[in-house]
DNA sequence: AATGAATGAGTGTTCATTCAT
DNA sequence: TATGAATGAACACTCATTCAT
């Protein structure tokens, strides 16, 4: 799903998927409905969102919609889709670099950064994620794929002796990545009441690092 | 909100909720209607619930439904309401007694315990907690006396130096909270697969533990 | 199908059937929405009839349709049923009495009859039928039933030396319904042209007599 | 209608029809639409046939279907009307020939074989006679030329003393026609379970002869 | 209290036809 | 001519809530 992408790829996502323009005009229209359904997903959510609210604002017609993507579901999954990726380009770290401690820290702030960009969103593709089976497919896929380059990331630690080797890598990457993910989601979606940003990410660089053993 | 509870209490809860029955029989067919709501929630979710489904399931009439509950959110919190004090029972645990490391494996697998039972009606909430602003506050009202218990015994453990006191009890209780939480949530909801449950849960354990810096 | 019938039974032929009425008051709209359904189908046919010209018809609210009937298709199912119900009445005929040529006419005119009465629905029946495949069913056992009692009339007269026994009971009983009922289809429904009524009937009585090689 | 017909003359059956092909290129555009609609028309039906599956089928674009065809209807004449004129090649039987008997013979096997090989446009044709106006004008017309010509060969058999001068010929060419037609259609369209179609075509032969009174 | 019928606004999706290129 | 994108009216069906008995 990730990489290449683009409509095609997309396409195969949403169910039947309207077919993907052939002419200039068509990739337009069809990048006009994209960015719109965004918009307005980010508006509204997901439930509240019709159709036409999608195509109003994108200025087309209600039947254009459907010329491009099959169903709401559909056009969804390529904004989400879309979002996954900008969301994991943070951990694509060098692997050489400066201490791991300071990886962790560089590497939670960019999720932060890009967490916060994309709160509304977020918040969103939690709740699609609550009764979309598709959905949840996709999301743990590039889940997957984010969890384990940061167990090879605690791996190669561990082979290097900065971690102890006690802890079960993959298991651990799971669920620090849990932690920030779920962090950041009550913190910045949830409007979850407390004192300082800051004091949260510090927090959650901190407990990182401790649990991982790292020099900090 | 915890505590006593019960009907009188939900009622402040739902928005204008149905009246509280004050015949026995009245008693009974609100109990059955409940029972019957959990149920079907569970089964089917909140959204492909219809208010059909609980009163054929509960044996009462479609109309019956709306002598006790004023709408479908109504019953839904008072049901969310009940498995909230249920779950938060575990950490009610004696202020004394076994080591820290030991009292963390214990509320951890309290809490896992719980969530296993409730799974299902774990997964309805995340699903109501995306779009219902007035049941977000409910639940953001239990998780936090849950996280003030625990940022508590941090404190104290800080205190008898069991802890280092640079960490921030407060954040430090939300985000191993968060933590646990959202690791449970993916595997016994979403259906994450992970190699088994052991190392899931000791992993989490052993990172709370680590964390804080606990003797093991 | 036939026989007792009535709304148990043709809730089994729709597909999911809305509920049987269970109060007095629901069983008289019932039946008003099914009377609206057989004036408007008459009126306008299957395919142009909206769900919505029923309950105008019927003056109930639109949703009230679905209170009875799970599709457009199922109210279709059930005039349809009552309608070969009483035109198949006319071919319960004594076994004995008057002379096989005189009960052929009386036959045929019986159903001449009941196809003028009901004209307008047969026409829509033969719209149905040709892209519905459970009304197809519907339609071929109500069509076995009345076959298999002229086939078995044929078979007694031929017993009785009344009719050339070299004849194919069972076809032949096939093939002249089928040549009755398509004459009075083209003729009621279609409007061919044909100079008159007369002519056609005692025709189609001529030649049934005539192919049986009955005793005029 | 029948005879040369051809495009220009399909042309003014459907309502404005499509401007016929100037140049050669056209020509071959508009034929490979009209073979593509007859095959998509057979596999799905004329409802639920779309422009979109013809143009698809005929490898053409989709604004290409209205250069040639006012509409769906339009094309759908100009199958059936060719389907028609093949129909009705049958009974073009020289006068002189074998006995009456046997052209009736070889008349019900000639249409027989017509009739299944087009089995599936003869079921669309029922389907669109059922409610398009214009459809039924066209195939009433090509109904009359067919008995016209049956009705000629009885009478001329009535002035040869070979049938009951007692018979109306008009009539009952016209019923014989339906018997025949209608046994055709529900044994090879709408799938009527019978024994086997030698009975079913000699059942036909046999009460056709019978009925005219004809030497077997 | 209990029952179940009545209500009707709301919405995703389809598809023939028109049009710009 | 050919292409394929654009249009938008149309419609079946759902379901929470209200009401009459």
């Amino acid at each position: 799903m990730s990489g290449e992408a683009g409509p095609a790829d997309a396409a195969k996502t949403g169910a039947d998927a309207g077919a993907a323009p052939l002419t200039e005009r068509g990739a337009r229209t069809r990048a006009r409905i994209v960015a719109a359904a965004r918009e307005v997903f980010e508006e509204r959510g997901f439930l509240d969102t019709r159709v036409a609210h999608i195509t109003r604002h994108a200025k087309v017609a209600y039947g254009s919609f459907y010329t491009y993507f099959p169903s709401k579901e559909a056009v969804f999954l390529e904004v989400a889709d879309r979002l996954f990726q900008e969301m994991t380009q943070h951990d694509l770290l060098p692997a050489a670099g400066p201490s791991p401690a300071a990886r962790v820290r560089r590497a939670n702030r960019g999720y932060y950064e890009a967490y916060r960009r994309n709160a509304k969103m977020m918040a969103i593709i939690e709740q699609v994620a609550t009764f979309n089976v598709e959905f949840q497919e996709l999301r743990r896929k590039h889940r997957a794929g984010a969890i384990g380059r940061s167990a090879k990331a605690i791996e190669r630690w561990q082979r290097a002796g900065l971690v102890d080797p006690g802890i079960d890598a993959e298991m651990a990457a799971r669920a620090l990545a849990a932690m920030v993910d779920h962090s950041l989601y009550l913190w910045l979606v949830q409007g979850e009441d407390a004192p300082d940003t800051q004091r949260l990410l510090d927090t959650l660089d901190d407990l990182t690092i401790r649990a991982l053993g790292l020099q900090a």
